[in-house]
DNA sequence: GTAGCCTTGAGG
DNA sequence: CCTCAAGGCTAC
């Protein structure tokens, strides 16, 4: 029987493999388990498991174990809060955007799976490689450059670190978080391999935040930076020397960051080098604008080494270049501030802006186009849960998104020109700045 | 109680 | 208008 034709997604019910009918409470189910939910739910049943809790259901056992099919339906996402308690009939609830946004990757992914079998092929054998270069540099003596003077980026994603032994999962070790049977709307579970190894969204989220670089080592190191400037050009009479040196090395964590981070250690590094040279000035706007939004205060700007500057001083100090990117930047922190984007938020925006679809030099153009998928997946479950109240916060961060791109342009231009007039820059920004150029 | 089909109605 | 995910109905 077909009562409705999805095209292009007639997949199975991931509670009990019977053929799906639709989107149900959360999740792309069949006829029989949207209506054993529903029974369930708005009769407030509650049931038991005569065996251990651990019953198969399948198309043909379903019926056994209501116990059973209801923990399992609940364990594949659907949502109880999708029944409603008054019983109105049509409409549209909030889970609207997630299915749109579940329909649109399921569609991109089919496309993938059928198109480039041989680029999966390729991505796990660059997975493979890149761990065993891992291994290879590892006891070397090219430690992350972050104290020292930091070198080229190619330098920085090719150097062996700890954190890369303590995050490195490949596609034959399964990832730590991943569960026998994934729960992320997205995720078919009846794929053997999927791209991103079946996490669970808000695991997603989750593991987004462990990839966040440890703020107190990286004021250290900072600070370290600082002090070693002083003394190696104290007669230097560039009173924005400090911010630059400051600004090199928060790049520098940057790329540190994304080279260790999920998903982007799978790219081979010219891709990854592509990627970040591409987004390093939205990343770095970012990584000031969440400073600020998260510790600081309005008025002035929170450095990482816990110093705070007026924004005034910087406007009278600069000139007009920087006085409109500081308004803007103040304009997008106060908006920012208003809508209290959180920790989980800026994660997921970070590897939104990473992950950038339209870098088109990319090899692995589809890997990354997959990624940002998720993580806009990612990000969309993680508003709809947090702030129910606002179904359209996920837009609003979406559009904050071409502000920070804007504010990035700018603050490039700016340290083009001043590159222009033979004001000596540090080494990973000027880097940045002619990759950009060289493009151009 | 189950599950296939029908009706409803907000949102696009 | 149409879509499609809610709830409803009913033969089994």
């Amino acid at each position: 029987m077909e009562y409705r034709c999805d095209v292009g997604l007639d997949e199975l019910c991931p509670v009990c493999g019977d053929k799906g009918s639709g989107y149900h409470y959360g999740r792309f189910t069949c006829e029989s388990c949207k209506g054993f939910f529903k029974r369930t739910v708005q009769n407030n049943k509650t049931y038991t498991c005569v065996e251990n809790q651990q019953c198969r259901i399948d198309k043909a056992q379903r019926k056994r174990c209501p116990f059973c099919r209801f923990q399992k339906c609940l364990h594949v996402g659907m949502k109880l809060e999708a029944v409603r308690s008054d019983r109105m009939r049509g409409g549209r609830n909030k889970f609207g955007p997630m299915y749109k946004l579940d329909r649109a990757l399921k569609q991109q992914k089919k496309a993938l799976t059928e198109a480039s079998r041989f680029s999966l092929e390729t991505s796990r054998s660059v997975l493979t490689s890149s761990h065993q270069r891992d291994l290879t540099f590892s006891g070397g003596h090219q430690t992350v450059a972050v104290i020292d003077q930091p070198s080229s980026m190619s330098a920085l994603l090719s150097s062996g670190s700890p954190a890369v032994v303590q995050h490195q999962w490949t596609s034959n070790t399964s990832s730590p978080w991943s569960t026998e049977f994934p729960a992320g709307f997205c995720i078919d579970p009846h794929e053997s391999i999927s791209w991103t190894q079946g996490l669970r969204m808000p695991e997603l989220v989750m593991e987004f935040l462990r990839c966040d670089p440890d703020e107190l080592q990286l004021q250290r190191k900072i600070t370290a930076r600082l002090q070693q400037e002083q003394t190696s050009c104290c007669r230097n009479s560039d009173t924005f020397a400090p911010l630059y040196a400051i600004a090199d090395q928060l790049l520098c964590s940057i790329v540190e960051w994304a080279r260790t981070s999920i998903f982007f250690k799978q790219l081979k590094v010219s891709d990854q080098m592509k990627l970040l040279h591409h987004c390093w000035s939205e990343l770095l706007v970012l990584d000031i604008t969440s400073r600020l939004v998260l510790h600081g205060d309005e008025a002035s700007l929170l450095l990482i080494t816990g110093q705070e500057v007026d924004l005034s001083d910087i406007i009278s100090c600069a000139g007009p270049a920087l006085t409109s990117l500081t308004q803007r930047g103040q304009e997008l922190v106060e908006k920012l501030n208003l809508m209290k984007v959180d920790r989980q938020e800026f994660a997921c925006i970070k590897f939104l802006i990473l992950f950038n679809p339209d870098v088109k030099e990319v090899e692995n153009h589809g890997f990354v186009g997959c990624v940002q998928d998720q993580v806009k997946g990612a990000l969309l479950e993680y508003t709809l849960t947090s702030s129910s109240q606002h179904p359209s916060r996920f837009t609003h961060l979406l559009l904050s998104l071409s502000e920070l791109r804007c504010l990035s342009v700018m603050a490039e231009d700016f340290l083009y020109c001043r590159h222009l007039q033979q004001q000596p820059l540090n080494n990973l920004l000027n880097e940045m700045l002619h990759a950009r150029h060289n493009w151009a």
